[in-house]
RNA sequence: GCCGGGGUGGUGAAAUGGUAGACACAGAGGACUUAAAAUCCUCUGGACCUAACGGUCCGUGCGGGUUCGACUCCCGCCCCCGGCACCA
C-alpha cells in the first residue's frame, strides 16, 4: 500500500516516503537473489571495501547509486541479477587505530561495516544482504588459507630472502607508506634501516604471458589494459655469462635485449647488491666500494631510480673479458642498476643506450659505435644511438640488420655455450608475508624435529588468529602474533612432535583475490565455493571500481582465478569480464574528500536535506560516469525540484482518474523516442544523459493533459525512472492503481515506428556556413530538397548569382552547397 | 622522463565528421502572494547592425593541416589530472 492513498499528497515529501519504501523491501524480501538457475544471469560488483571508520561520502556513491541503478534496470530487463556487499576487512588502518587508540579491531570492524550497511540502505541501494561476506571472518579467511596451501601444493608458493624498512625507535617493520623522506612516519627524526627477512612468496611470473595474453578476450578500459601491460613489461632478449678475469669458474651473468651491440661493450655494471661485488672488489677500490653500496642501501627505492639525479659508480677493480672482442672490459657498480630485474648486471653499449653513454661520458670511458643508421648518416655524437640500424664494427656481424644480428648472436652463444635466448619480466614475485597482526595467519608449521616446513591440513583450518590485548610489535621483526605462546607453540603436523606455527599474516590482496568467488554461495562450509553456483553464476559480467586498482588488485585475482582453473576448480580464465571505472568525485575546493581537510560531504547530510532519490540523482546527473569531477552541492537543488514536477505531473494524471487516454503522435513519438534513448543510454553506463532525455520527457509532458498523456506514456515513464529514483517510483506507482512492486516490473519497450521522426530540418549550407534551415517531411527526395533550398530567399542572397559547383546531400539532415 | 586521460558559456555539462552549448545550476525580468518561501512563465556564449521582425561576424586551450563541412580526424605546441618510474 501506498504511504499516501490516493488523493496522493499535494506535496512531494521524501522524509515521509524513503524510509516506509526501504523497511518494506526489506520485509518482503525483494533484493534477494533468485534461485532459479535456468533463467539469464548477471553478476554484478562493485570492488570490495574497506570498512572505513569515517563512513561513506559523497564521492563513495558515486561507485556504489550507479552500480545500483545497472542492477535494478538488469532486473527490469529479466536477468536474474546477484548484486551483493562484503567487507574487505583487514588491513593495516583498523591495526593502526588499534595501536594508536587500543580499539581492537574486532570490535571496529562490525561497528563501521554496520555504519557502511546502514548508510547504503539510506540511500537505497539493493543488495542481497544475506549473502554479506567479512573477510576478517574466520569462516571465510579459512578458505583464504586454503588457497596459500593450494598455491604451496602447486609450488607457487615459496619462501626467499626480502629486505624491508625497519624503524629502530618503533622496533617494527614499515610498509612503504610509513616511510616518509626516509624516515619513520611515527620518529620523523628517526633514519630508517633495510632489515633482511625470509617471507614468502607466491610466484606469479609463472602467469606472465597468460596473464598479458588473456587481457584480450576481456572488455576492459584500454588505459587498464595498457598499464597491466606496462607493469608486466615482458622483453625479449638473451641471457650470457662473460668470464670474470683473474677469477677462474666465476662469470657475471646478464640480460640485455640487443645481444647485437655485444661488440660495443666496452664496460659491466652490476647493482650495488649484487652477490659477486665483495668477490670480486680489489683491496685498493674496497672502501670506496663499501661506502657507495652502504649509501645506495640506504636510499629509497624512489630516490634510486631518480631521472634527474646524475648517474653514479665505483669501479671495482676486476675486469671482465668480451668473448666477442677478446678485450678486458671494467666492471662497475651503480646504483641505476636494479638486483630485482633481470640478473642485476648489465654488459654496457653505450654508443646504443643512453644511460650507458651518459655514464661513459661521465667516467671516461670508451664509446665504441657498433650500429649505424639504415639511412646512411652518422650517429649523433652527442648521444646515443638507440633505434634499429646496421651493424658495423662487429667481426662477423658486420653488415647486418639489428633483427638478423640479434639472431645471429643468439646462435653464437648457445653453440659456444655461454648463453641463450630468454624472456624478462619488470614484475616481480608477489611478497605476500606481513609481519603484522590483522590479517589472515599463514598456515604453515617449522618442526623442531626433521619435517622441516609442514603446510597445516585443511581440516585443521581456520588457523584462528589468537586475541590478543595487547598488539605491540615483538621487537624482532617478526608480527605480534610471536609474543602469543599459545599460537607459536604446537604440534607438527607430520610427527607430532614440537613445532612452532608461522608468525607472518596474509597480504589483505589476498582476501579479495577471491572475494567475487564467495558470494555465489557465500555460507557453504566444505569449501571455498560451491561448483554448480559458480558454474551458474560466474564470471563477474560487470565489475566496477577505481583505476587506483588497475595492476595490483586486478592482476592478483587474474593470477588466482587462473590457478582456479588449472588446478579444476573452475571453468573459466578471466574472473571479470566487464570492467568499468567511475570517475574520482573530489572534494567542492577541488582536493581528496578528508577529514582532516573538513571537505567532506556525508550521504547523511543530503538524505536529511533533499532526499536519497534527489542525492541518487544528483550522482547520476553530475557528468559522465567515468570523468572525475568536483562535488557541487547546488546541482541537487536541481534533481530534488525535477522530482517535485515528476510528482505533480503524476498527481495531475491520477487526480484526472488515470485515463487510458488518446496521444496525438507527437506526444507518442516523444514518448517512443525517449524509452529509446533511456534505454540505449543505461545500457551504456550514460546515466547522465539518460536522465536528461527523461527532464526533456517531463519538460513537453507537464503542459499536457492528462487525457491527451495517456496511461501508457505516464507508467512509462515512471518505470524509467525507478531503478535511478526508486522510492519515488515505488510511491508512484502505486499511486496509479498497482499493487506489485515496481522495480518487479518488465522495462518499456518502444515502437521503431512511432518512435520515427514525421518532420525533419534539413539543414542548408553555403560554403560550410549554415544559411537556411528546411522544415520537410522524413524521406523527401533530393531533386526536392535542392529545389527548395535553391528557391529559399537566403540561399539566393549568399549565392549571389554564382552557380553551385557542387552539391552534397545528407538524407534528412543536410544540403551543402559549394559555390 | 615515459604511458594514459582531459581542456567547450558565470558553473556541471551535451554533441564522436553534419544546426556547438541539449539537460541542469546560477543570474536577470515577470506572474501568484500583505510579504517571503515554494511554484509557474520569459530571457540568458561574445561582439556588432536594426525601431522591430530579423541579420552579420567571432567562438570548443594555442598554431597549422585534411575535408563541401572539424569540439570530433592528422601534425606541432601549452596547461591540468592520474599511473609508472634509469627495466638493461
Amino acid at each position: 500500500m501506498a504511504v499516501s492513498r490516493t488523493p496522493m499528497d499535494e506535496r512531494y515529501d521524501p522524509k515521509k516516503i524513503e524510509p516506509y519504501w526501504q523497511a518494506e523491501w526489506e520485509r518482503s524480501g525483494l533484493y534477494l537473489t533468485g534461485d532459479d538457475r535456468s533463467r539469464a544471469k548477471f553478476y554484478l560488483l562493485e570492488m570490495f571495501p574497506y570498512p572505513s571508520g569515517n563512513g561513506l561520502s559523497v564521492g563513495h556513491l558515486h561507485n556504489y547509486v550507479p552500480s545500483d541503478v545497472v542492477g535494478r534496470f538488469k532486473r527490469m530487463n529479466g536477468y536474474n541479477v546477484l548484486h551483493a556487499m562484503g567487507w574487505d576487512a583487514f588491513g593495516l588502518p583498523a591495526e593502526n587505530e588499534a595501536l594508536l587508540k587500543g580499539l581492537h579491531p574486532k570490535q571496529t570492524v562490525p561497528q563501521y561495516a554496520a555504519n557502511f550497511k546502514r548508510q547504503l540502505k539510506l540511500t537505497g541501494c539493493a543488495y542481497d544482504w544475506t549473502r554479506e561476506i567479512n573477510s576478517s571472518d574466520p569462516a571465510y579467511y579459512r578458505w583464504t588459507q586454503w588457497f596459500f596451501l593450494l598455491m604451496y601444493r602447486r609450488g607457487l608458493a615459496y619462501r626467499a630472502v626480502g629486505s624491508q624498512w625497519w624503524c629502530d625507535e618503533c622496533r617494527t617493520i614499515l610498509a612503504n607508506e610509513q616511510v616518509v623522506n626516509g624516515c619513520c612516519w611515527r620518529h620523523p627524526e628517526t633514519l630508517v634501516t633495510k632489515k633482511d627477512l625470509e617471507q614468502w612468496y607466491f610466484k606469479i611470473t609463472a602467469y606472465a604471458d597468460r596473464l598479458l595474453d588473456d587481457l584480450a578476450i576481456v572488455d576492459w578500459p584500454e588505459p587498464i589494459k595498457l598499464m597491466q601491460r606496462n607493469w608486466i613489461g615482458r622483453s625479449e632478449g638473451a641471457e650470457i655469462a662473460f668470464d670474470v678475469v683473474g677469477h677462474p669458474g666465476k662469470t657475471v651473468r646478464f640480460f640485455t635485449t640487443r645481444p647485437d651491440t655485444v661488440f660495443g661493450v666496452s664496460f659491466m655494471v652490476l647493482a650495488p647488491e649484487h652477490p659477486l661485488v665483495p668477490e670480486i672488489t680489489t683491496a685498493e677500490q674496497r672502501a670506496a666500494i663499501n661506502e657507495y653500496v652502504a649509501q645506495a642501501r640506504r636510499q629509497s627505492e624512489i630516490e634510486r631510480l631518480s631521472t634527474v639525479k646524475e648517474k653514479t659508480g665505483v669501479f671495482t677493480g676486476a675486469f671482465a673479458r668480451n668473448p666477442f672482442t677478446g678485450k678486458d672490459i671494467p666492471i662497475w657498480i651503480a646504483d641505476y642498476v636494479l638486483m630485482g630485474y633481470g640478473t642485476g648486471a648489465i654488459m654496457a653499449a653505450p654508443g646504443e643506450d643512453q644511460r650507458d653513454f651518459e655514464f661513459a661520458t661521465k667516467y671516461g670511458l670508451e664509446i665504441p659505435r657498433v650500429t649505424a643508421p639504415l639511412d646512411g648518416s652518422a650517429p649523433d655524437p652527442g648521444r646515443a644511438f638507440t633505434e634499429h640500424g646496421i651493424t658495423v664494427n662487429s667481426g662477423f656481424l658486420n653488415g647486418l640488420k639489428t633483427a638478423d644480428a640479434i639472431q645471429a648472436v643468439a646462435r653464437w652463444v648457445d653453440e659456444h655455450n655461454i648463453g641463450r635466448s630468454t624472456v624478462t619480466y619488470r614484475m616481480r614475485d608477489w611478497l605476500i608475508s606481513r609481519q603484522r597482526y590483522w590479517g589472515a595467519p599463514i598456515p604453515i608449521v617449522y618442526c623442531k624435529g626433521d619435517c622441516g616446513i609442514v603446510p597445516v591440513p585443511d581440516e585443521q583450518l581456520p588457523v584462528l588468529l589468537p586475541d590478543m590485548k595487547d598488539y605491540q610489535p615483538s621487537g624482532t621483526g617478526r608480527s605480534p602474533l610471536a609474543n602469543v605462546p599459545e599460537f607459536v607453540n604446537t604440534a607438527c603436523p607430520k610427527c607430532g612432535g614440537p613445532a612452532e606455527r608461522e608468525t607472518d599474516t596474509l597480504d589483505g590482496f589476498a582476501c579479495s583475490s577471491w572475494y567475487f568467488l564467495r558470494f555465489a554461495s557465500p555460507h557453504y562450509d566444505r569449501a571455498p565455493f560451491e561448483r554448480a553456483a559458480v558454474d551458474y553464476w560466474l564470471p563477474v559480467d560487470l565489475y566496477i571500481g577505481g583505476a587506483e586498482h588497475a595492476v595490483m588488485h586486478l592482476l592478483y585475482a587474474r593470477m588466482w582465478t587462473k590457478v582456479m582453473f588449472d588446478a579444476g576448480l573452475i571453468g573459466f580464465k578471466e574472473p571479470f569480464m566487464v570492467l568499468r571505472n567511475q570517475g574520482m568525485v573530489w572534494a567542492a575546493d577541488g582536493q581528496k574528500m578528508s577529514k582532516s581537510r573538513g571537505n567532506v560531504v556525508t550521504p547523511d547530510a543530503m538524505v536529511e536535506k533533499y532526499g536519497a532519490d534527489a542525492l541518487r540523482l544528483w550522482e547520476l546527473f553530475m557528468g559522465p560516469f567515468e570523468e572525475p569531477t568536483n562535488w557541487n552541492e547546488d546541482g541537487v537543488t536541481g534533481t530534488a525540484r525535477y522530482l517535485t514536477r515528476v510528482w505533480a505531473m503524476v498527481r495531475r494524471y491520477v487526480q484526472a482518474g488515470c485515463p487510458q487516454g488518446s496521444p496525438d503522435a507527437e506526444t507518442l513519438r516523444r514518448v517512443h523516442k525517449t524509452i529509446r534513448t533511456v534505454t540505449d543510454h543505461l545500457d551504456r553506463q550514460r546515466f547522465n544523459t539518460a536522465l536528461a532525455a527523461l527532464m526533456d520527457l517531463l519538460n513537453y509532458a507537464a503542459r499536457l493533459e492528462p487525457a491527451v498523456l495517456g496511461r501508457f506514456a505516464i507508467e512509462s515513464y515512471v518505470v524509467m525512472l525507478a531503478p535511478m529514483a526508486p522510492h519515488i517510483g515505488e510511491e508512484l506507482w502505486r499511486a496509479l492503481g498497482h499493487d506489485r512492486s515496481v522495480h518487479l516490473e518488465s522495462w518499456p519497450k518502444y515502437d521503431p515506428e512511432l518512435a520515427r521522426d514525421e518532420l525533419v530540418t534539413i539543414v542548408v549550407q553555403i560554403n560550410g556556413k549554415v544559411r537556411d534551415r528546411l522544415h520537410v517531411g522524413a524521406g523527401t527526395a533530393e531533386d526536392e530538397v535542392r529545389g527548395m533550398a535553391l528557391k529559399s530567399p537566403a540561399v539566393v542572397r549568399h549565392l549571389d548569382g554564382k552557380p553551385p559547383r557542387k552539391i552534397i546531400y545528407v538524407p534528412d539532415k543536410l544540403l551543402s552547397i559549394v559555390a
